[in-house]
DNA sequence: CCCAACAAGTTGAGCGCTCAACCATTCCGG
DNA sequence: CCGGAATGGTTGAGCGCTCAACTTGTTGGG
């Protein structure tokens, strides 16, 4: 048999769709205007531009970013039409490809990056209290594990 | 000047990512597999099941479910032409159009329901303590504003 | 060695969403 | 009343994502 939720789950649980719809779409539109780029593709820019020598093989560009390869062959495709990121061909595995932040992709995430991190302090920390931040915190590593 | 996230909430704003992404690919695998149904649609089916009559004015069917216009009118012709919304012109003005859950959409939805409560346990409500999913409740409150 | 399994990425079709443009109807000031 | 603004909703193009199929390269047991 089912187990329904009670009335505190199902109100934390729509909260929390709310919540991510509202950061989701706002974000997003901040991100789109001020910088014509997508949020999906600022997350990929920022795992990059903290990889050693700002490059990663792809299968492991993929699990940082918790994407699919499909998902990031087809986004690194963009980046790089958009002069952000460069293929190269792996030398020790010719199978593999590494992706290279470029400085035109590191100066547009450089160029984003203030206006996005305001609107994460305007979208949700500044409506949050520090304890509720940390909460925040365990929260996510908890549904995360880790 | 910019003013950067701290540890604190570097930390807490990467799990609330990691944590959006973890639930949005498993309850959307979970109800694609089990039910052919995209979780964006299995939410407006449950919206529309809540409202009287089953039946939503557009206009109200889109805020309620926090879609825009053009998301939900796009959504309804897919429900529409799955058999599980009927739409019909308003009575009392021309322009408007109401979406009515048709009786197969309300069974599409019994059917749906178990497995997707049970994914939300297992993804999000049974990792965190009953503490927590308060917490959560109030958090998401705070940034929606209600 | 060789070739069958496997691994790394890519590709194309299809889908849901966004944005802007668009029709139809209603409202409202002159 | 009448005509322009506002409202309600739809449409089409474009984009990012998913899924499944595919190509290319590696590897390991006969």
């Amino acid at each position: 048999m089912t187990r329904w939720l009670d009335e505190d789950e199902q109100r934390a649980w729509r909260a929390l769709l709310a919540m991510v719809e509202a950061l989701q779409s706002g974000l997003d539109a901040q991100l789109q205007a001020d910088s014509a780029m997508p949020h999906g593709y600022y997350e990929l820019l920022v795992r990059l531009s903290e990889a050693p020598d700002r490059s990663l093989r792809m299968s492991a560009f993929a699990e940082a970013s918790r994407s699919s390869r499909s998902r990031l062959s087809h986004a690194v495709g963009q980046l790089e039409q958009r002069g952000w990121v460069r293929r190269e061909t792996c030398a020790s595995d010719r199978r593999g490809q590494v992706a290279v932040l470029t400085d035109a992709g590191f100066a547009a995430l450089e160029q984003a990056a203030p206006g996005h991190v305001a609107a994460v302090r305007e979208l949700l920390l500044d409506r949050l209290t520090p304890c509720q931040v940390r909460q925040l915190r365990t929260i996510g590593e908890a549904v995360t594990g880790s």
